[in-house]
DNA sequence: TAATAAATTTAGACTAATCTAAAAATAGAA
DNA sequence: TTCTATTTTTAGATTAGTCTAAATTTATTA
């Protein structure tokens, strides 16, 4: 049984595998949870001693299949209780983060599945992140960055690359939720920023680095 | 903002001098929480200076007022979730302590009581426990021992004492759960225990150390 | 390729929470 | 009331997780 610390850990090493598709660094590591390079060092030969980790000094940490098993999974109870917040106690997308990342923590063999079940098996969360199943596979949605739409493109919203509250409440301010209509009205060469048609309704413009943060299905 | 370890120290504060009367010693803490004298001595000393106990060396300790809504709200919370995983997820009430032992400490504003609404505002947990209200206010159930009844003498079984998983186990086994109807046929003497009539149907027989773990109403 | 910069690990120290063993204080019995 | 048993506290260690500073390794650049 991992400490709630060593839970963590795991999950940031596979959020990082995953986004830059290679070993984890201490340094990225580090800056992910906020921690000394020191501490990280540290924590890295533990988790390998445990068997979580595949781990060379100085070339970075993949995950084991236990490993990943145990990400997978706080990954899915997560998810699954960021649903239940919204769902059942209406929490708003921006307010659930938190919370959820100390529910995924609860340890029990059988609560994950009786929320699943009890939630109707969602396949996303409020914030448009796959919820694994309990083998762990993740239901694969094509979308893209809405950057990638050129001009006069149309796609729903479906997903946020961010979920700090600031960005999320910054989105509802704008109109923007998750199965809103956009349509691009034009691309500013100048800083990347682009103005968009709202559910065929309100225009509004909004910067490049937002843009990076939305994705789309065509 | 205290740990989930300084928070239980609390629990077992209030659980003793509510049951017993009067201050909680280092020994009564001890057994309670399975930890050594020591390490009750130890932890007394730093919820004094964090102004949760009243504590004086050698006399025990009490909660001041902060201390006693401290631990009133995890009992609030506890009961709560036991509710939810017995009302909503479909366990049963010999498997959810556990749980409740941990979500007690997750710590959100609003979330117990956006549950409570959720949970529509149950007054009892899945073994008759009373839960407080926002304001720490319980609601007072007059219940008797089973064993204070005499023979012929009727009543419904509101709460239990225990709640282990053995324990309640056992109760199911026997058909006794909370609701039922029970009627003493007869008292024997020789070792206190109870011959009783099960729902005006079947007759079982049960000692006496069951008889005062089970809480019934007139 | 050699020097320098950056990344990583090690060394040493700190805090929370725990323990055992020893000392001190309180309570109970003769 | 004095001795003894019980309870409680203190002393000293240990482990997980963290830190800063120093040492080491790897990467970059001249
Ligand atoms: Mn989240
Ligand atoms: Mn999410
Ligand atoms: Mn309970
Ligand atoms: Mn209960």
């Amino acid at each position: 049984m991992l400490s709630s610390t060593e839970e963590n850990y795991l999950k940031a090493i596979y959020k990082i595998s995953e986004r830059d598709n290679k070993a984890a660094s201490t340094n990225a590591i580090s800056s992910e949870m906020s921690t000394s390079a020191a501490s990280v060092s540290d924590m890295l030969q533990r988790l390998s001693s445990k068997g979580m980790t595949h781990y060379e000094k100085y070339k970075g940490v993949t995950l084991t299949e236990q490993g990943n098993r145990i990400a997978t999974n706080l990954i899915r109870k997560h998810r699954l209780w960021e649903v239940f917040l919204v769902e059942k106690l209406n929490f708003t997308w921006d307010e659930v983060h938190d919370m959820a990342e100390q529910l995924e923590h609860i340890q029990s063999p059988d609560l994950v599945n009786r929320l699943d079940q009890f939630l109707e098996y969602p396949k996303f969360d409020p914030h448009g992140d796959p919820i694994p199943d309990a083998d762990g596979n993740f239901t694969h949605r094509r979308q893209i960055e809405l950057t990638n739409l050129t001009t006069k493109e149309s796609g729903t919203l479906v997903g946020v690359q961010e979920d700090s509250s600031t960005f999320l409440k910054y989105l509802d301010q704008m109109g923007l939720s998750l199965g809103t209509e956009l349509k691009v009205l034009e691309k500013f060469e100048f800083d990347g920023s682009v103005k968009l048609l709202v559910n065929n309704k309100e225009q509004i413009t909004i910067s490049n680095k937002v843009c990076k943060n939305l994705f789309v299905k065509k």
